[in-house]
DNA sequence: CCGATAGTGAAAACCGTTTTCATGCTTTCC
DNA sequence: GGAAAGCATGAAAACGGTTTTCACTATCGG
């Protein structure tokens, strides 16, 4: 559980959300909810915030259908995933397609993307000068955003 | 549970091991049990790994006490920790005392510490620009080592 | 020795996630 | 329009790593 959780956002409706990029997430009534609360809720956001989020709109969707949508949608590279310091895999719309970072705040889960290209070159030089092949990193950046850090 | 398991490294002995660093770990036959075990293996290995390989090697010892020293360890900073793509808890003994990174291997779970003063620079810049204080990250690397990758 | 104190570990609880499987909803084809 | 086929759903159970519980044991100072 994150400690973010609870929240607003309703008067969700902002407009039947279209399909997330062109994945077989769409026509259920349950895509539809998840795709536009994904779309509503800022940062990022464990599943059963998520689920929750999604009950207290009122959606009847379970908590399997919302995991299933959201690996498929991480699959398929609409949402992003990081885990956050206990082990708990959190999720965000994505908002681009390249390769990218986030500075995200551990108080109420607001992140930021930042641009990584420097990351990106030390990592695959520092695993190439020991040796290593097929690298794969992750960097991720917890926080205390300016709101947050006011109180 | 990681893919290397199960390994060599008996004739563990290696001389009765010194408490690790002035730490409450001491005194026991099992935390001086596990303090061989990590002296002797390599790279980062899960919890469970590590009680099955003292297990291996004949100690008693309970799957509650590895992870009660490895907890107490890494809080005092004598072994590092990270997480695996599965979000499990890997554990090694800490080779320097300083702020570093690891290229570890996804197959035999070898690790190379790396030094990082690009990365601790990069990650506190970009949270700096976003307004965010109070910042931490994680950076850790994955690639199969030369060993693995010949095969 | 002895009693206080800290350590141990089997079993149970926890908790996020995945699997199962019976049921529903769509789509397709006639 | 309707029946069959196929995919989606979700409650409940399984799973797996980790933590907690608690009765028991080893250790250490005196």
């Amino acid at each position: 559980m994150t400690a973010w959780r609870g929240g607003r956002c309703y008067g969700a409706g902002v407009s039947a959300s279209q399909p997330v990029r062109g994945t077989r997430v769409r026509g259920t009534r349950q895509a539809e909810a998840l795709a536009s609360a994904l779309e509503c809720l800022a940062g990022f956001r464990s599943a059963q915030d998520i689920h929750a989020e999604l009950r207290r709109r009122g959606e009847r969707i379970g908590l399997t259908t919302v995991y299933r949508h959201l690996m498929v949608l991480s699959e398929d590279g609409a949402v992003d995933t990081i885990r956050d310091e206990d082990g708990e895999t959190l999720y965000r719309r994505c908002e681009t397609s390249e390769h990218h970072h986030h500075v995200t705040c551990r108080s109420c889960g607001r992140s930021v993307e930042v641009e990584g290209r420097a990351v990106e070159l030390w990592a695959d030089r520092v695993a190439a000068e020991a040796g290593f092949v097929d690298v794969d990193h992750t960097v991720e950046i917890f926080g205390l955003c300016p709101a947050c850090a006011a109180k």
